[in-house]
DNA sequence: CGCCAGGGCCTCA
DNA sequence: TGAGGCCATGGC
């Protein structure tokens, strides 16, 4: 079993089935999704950028109590609305845009129609949109489109640059790469995998807590990886 | 008070 | 391409 695999088993075994992506505050890991439940992923992907799920949750529920967690009820709405519903995940004024930017192009172009191209084709046209980048193009592929993709985040870059795979500040398509050329393009490891490790970082690999004895990573020694050995990501 | 949170865009060299 | 500034609220 490669590494990759195997540091999922761990944490999998340690944090147990996270079930994402949440719906209305629920995790219910269910795959058949609604275009609303998926357009509501596609708002939620938008609106954590940079920012904690508690405030993205608060959000969402503004909205939601307003009747507006629609794609056409975003695209139509005044700016400031959007604004004021989304103000608890912070930077509310650049979010009410690319939402409302978001909303439109779906809007025109049918959600159905976007997700079923194929992922690249999916992936360039969702980066083409004006503050959908790398992560939150790749979280709404893999949690609303449901295609096999790796999200990086800040976590995964934390936690596998101390592993030793990377550096924390290496280029994301690079780790992207890295760590799909060695897994089964499976949606729901994907799905999980990506949620252990959001769900670890938060517990014991935060900022300042450089692997603790409590992690099991460490405890199952899988941070003995030398990046000499395999190739260490290039950053330049 | 400071730091951090499931980023992305713009500018400038 | 890369470094740095900017966006901004809420929790601790």
């Amino acid at each position: 079993m490669h590494e990759f695999q195997k540091i999922h088993y761990v944490l999998l075994k340690q944090h147990g089935p996270q079930r994402w992506w949440p719906l209305n505050g629920k995790y219910t890991g269910k795959s058949r999704l609604s275009d609303e439940e998926k357009f509501e992923i596609c708002v939620g992907a938008i609106l954590t950028q940079n920012t904690s799920w508690k405030n993205v949750e608060k959000a969402l529920c503004n909205l939601q109590k307003a009747e507006l967690l629609k794609c056409e009820k975003i695209a139509n709405s005044k700016r400031e609305v959007i604004a004021a519903l989304i103000r608890p995940t912070g930077y509310f004024n650049q979010k009410a845009k690319k939402l409302q930017l978001f909303s439109v192009h779906v809007q025109k172009r049918g959600l159905q129609a976007m997700f079923n191209q194929p992922l690249q084709k999916l992936r360039e046209e969702l980066l083409s949109l004006w503050g959908i980048g790398p992560e939150t193009a790749d979280s709404i592929i893999l949690y609303a489109a449901q295609k096999p993709i790796f999200v990086i985040d800040a976590y995964t870059r934390r936690i596998f640059s101390r592993l030793g795979y990377c550096r924390e500040d290496c280029v994301y398509d690079d780790l992207q790469r890295l760590l799909m050329a060695s897994l089964p393009m499976d949606v729901k490891l994907f799905k999980e995998y990506h949620a252990l490790i959001v769900e670890h970082a938060k517990v014991c690999c935060t900022k300042n807590n450089v692997l603790s004895d409590k992690c099991i990573l460490k405890v199952h020694n899988l941070n003995s990886h030398n990046p000499n050995k395999i190739k260490c990501l290039p950053n330049s």
